[in-house]
RNA sequence: GCCGCGUUGGUCAAUCGGUUAAGACGCAUCCCUUUCACGGAUGAAUGAGGGGUUCGAUUCCCCUACGCGGUACCA
């Protein structure tokens, strides 16, 4: 039980979670689930001016839109509670105080101007981000460059301050990535982090520390935005809880967009979704599609998601969420970041729609077609339709397209398509259709058909010729199922009506 | 600038020193289908560059180039 594998996904509720997120989530998910371990969900809201209302349920609202449940977060409880940093607050400080006691952090007094003056100052063509290291921590004001009375006093007084990490002037820091092996940093060409706010909170490279402890945290995956800081937090499980107690680290690749990392913008510069679902920015009001709301199956959303970066080393591509929590494994996570091809993840989604059934598709395949407006009650003839038009959906609500004339009339017809090779004989073929067609006693594709064929011979004109005006009738473009299996569901009323209908159109 | 991580077709990628360098997406052509798809077949397209190591390098090492990330009291 000591050895428990847990792992976190750790969000910064500040708006949209995007893809590499998702991934980020599934990879923590799948690796926990495998080895029996438990998903933990943290949220990382120390930055109060980031503060977005709404973006935390929003982050619980996708996962579950994926299927993927924490062990324990803020809403399913837990014994490692609380699982907001903001309400953990009280219990940084003694850590952070701790560090400086030892030595291996310090006050700092300098005010956000004074840090841009001295970023002014030192700014060359060299060197364009001048850092707070061990170069210019002296001539700052902070515990080390004060004498200790001052800043006693100045302490006393409550004068605003952070602490700083003191990094060591030139040491190697290295340490095993599961993904990339063994990863090395000079603390030299780092700055010294600020690990408490001046506002108590404390700063990410404090918090993960402080919390995966806490919340017993055996691997740690994270962007590879974070490879750069880590040294930091290395040291700082050195200086509190003993280097042997940190969880392994994995710092997955990034994804890409159509021009480096990906943004929301691509997503509309591209026209393709980059969040999981439709995120609305409360202060601009500006929507961001997702995928959910674009018509992708949430299987098929993560069997995507986990190819961008992960296969098993065989040549299936499609894989459904037990099975990728039997196949996954860390060391055959990809280095490289990739660029995220919409028209893949289409195909992902399309795989997934031909796979699943009707019962399966069902109550999806209901919602896209009411939400346009088209009631269905029945189904029966819904589950049909189904069955007949999924291998021509793409994405779930290409459904209502390929659809919806089986529950009302086309609206327009490609009377174009007809048009050129329309003759009087046609028309007088599908009128005698018609009679024939009231006669039938049996309303069913093969009869259908067969009548359609007889007066075809008896009219002496090639059934080939017929079919498309008849699919033009009944659907409205060149499209669709076959045409005989249409006019059996529609019905003979609705099949007669459309005839006649379209005759006096074409 | 500095630091780090990367680099196999347009994209996702297999290969763990010896292969005609897989497969998938997309694209093209053909077959099936008197619609559109699905399905099937075929094709075009890849090891960034230069040095090593080795009998032999896509694979190991170095350099260069390029890409990405970091360089905040943001995560």
């Amino acid at each position: 039980m000591e050895n428990k594998v847990r792992v976190r996904f750790a969000p910064s509720p500040t708006g949209g979670l995007h893809l590499g997120g998702v991934r980020t989530v599934l990879y923590n998910y799948l690796f926990a689930k495998k080895l029996g371990g438990d998903f933990i969900l943290r949220i990382e809201d120390t930055d109060q001016s980031r503060f977005v209302p709404g973006a935390e349920g929003y982050i619980f609202e996708c996962l579950k839109w994926c299927g993927i449940e924490p062990d324990e977060s803020a809403i399913h409880g837990g014994d490692y509670g609380p699982y907001r940093q903001s309400e953990r607050k009280r219990s940084y400080l003694g850590y952070a105080e701790k560090l400086v006691e030892n030595g291996y952090a310090y006050y700092a007094f300098d005010t956000p101007e004074e840090l841009e003056a001295m970023r002014q100052d030192l700014r060359t063509a060299d060197n364009p981000a001048p850092q707070y290291d061990q170069t210019v921590r002296g001539r700052m004001r902070n515990s080390i460059s004060l004498p200790a009375d001052e800043t006693k006093t100045m302490l006393l007084k409550n004068t605003p301050h952070v602490i700083r990490i003191k990094l060591p002037d030139d040491e190697i820091i290295s340490f095993q990535d599961m993904i990339r092996g063994e990863v090395h940093f000079n603390t030299g060409t780092i700055d010294d982090k600020v690990l408490l706010k001046a506002d108590g909170m404390p700063t990410y490279h404090l918090a993960v520390v402080v919390d995966d402890f806490l919340m017993k945290i055996t691997h740690a995956f994270r962007g590879e935005e974070w490879l750069p800081s880590s040294p930091v937090h290395v040291l700082l499980w050195r200086y509190l809880f003993g280097e042997k107690n940190m969880p392994q680290w994995a710092h997955l690749p990034l994804i890409m967009g159509p021009s480096g990392k990906l943004s929301k913008r691509d997503g509309a510069k591209y026209g393709f979704p980059v969040f999981a679902m439709n995120w609305t920015d409360p202060a601009t009001n500006e929507l961001t599609e997702g995928f959910k709301e674009k018509g992708f199956l949430p299987e098929a959303f993560l069997n995507m998601l986990a190819m961008l970066g992960w296969n098993d080393g065989t040549e299936q591509e499609v894989f459904s969420i037990t099975d990728l929590i039997q196949k996954f494994s860390i060391e055959r996570v990809h280095k490289a970041g990739a660029k995220f091809d919409y028209e893949k993840a289409k195909w992902f989604n399309h795989e997934w729609i031909k796979g699943f059934n009707a019962e399966d598709l069902r109550l999806k395949v209901k919602n896209v077609l009411e939400d346009r407006g088209l009631e269905v009650d029945d189904t029966i003839l819904l589950d049909k339709v189904i069955n007949l038009v999924k291998d021509r959906c793409t994405l779930l609500t290409d459904f209502y397209d390929q659809a919806y004339f089986f529950f009302r009339s086309p609206a327009t017809l490609d009377i174009a398509a007809v048009r050129p090779k329309w003759t009087m004989e046609k028309k007088e073929f599908f009128i005698s259709l018609c009679q024939e067609f009231e006669a039938l006693a049996e309303w069913e594709s093969a009869f259908i058909e067969s009548a359609f064929k007889t007066i075809a011979t008896e009219k002496n004109i090639k059934p080939g010729e017929l079919q498309l005006p008849f699919r033009i009738m009944l659907v409205g473009g060149k499209f669709g199922p076959p045409v005989f299996d249409i006019a059996g569901l529609i019905g003979k009323q609705e099949t007669i009506h459309r005839i006649m209908n379209s005759l006096e159109q074409f």
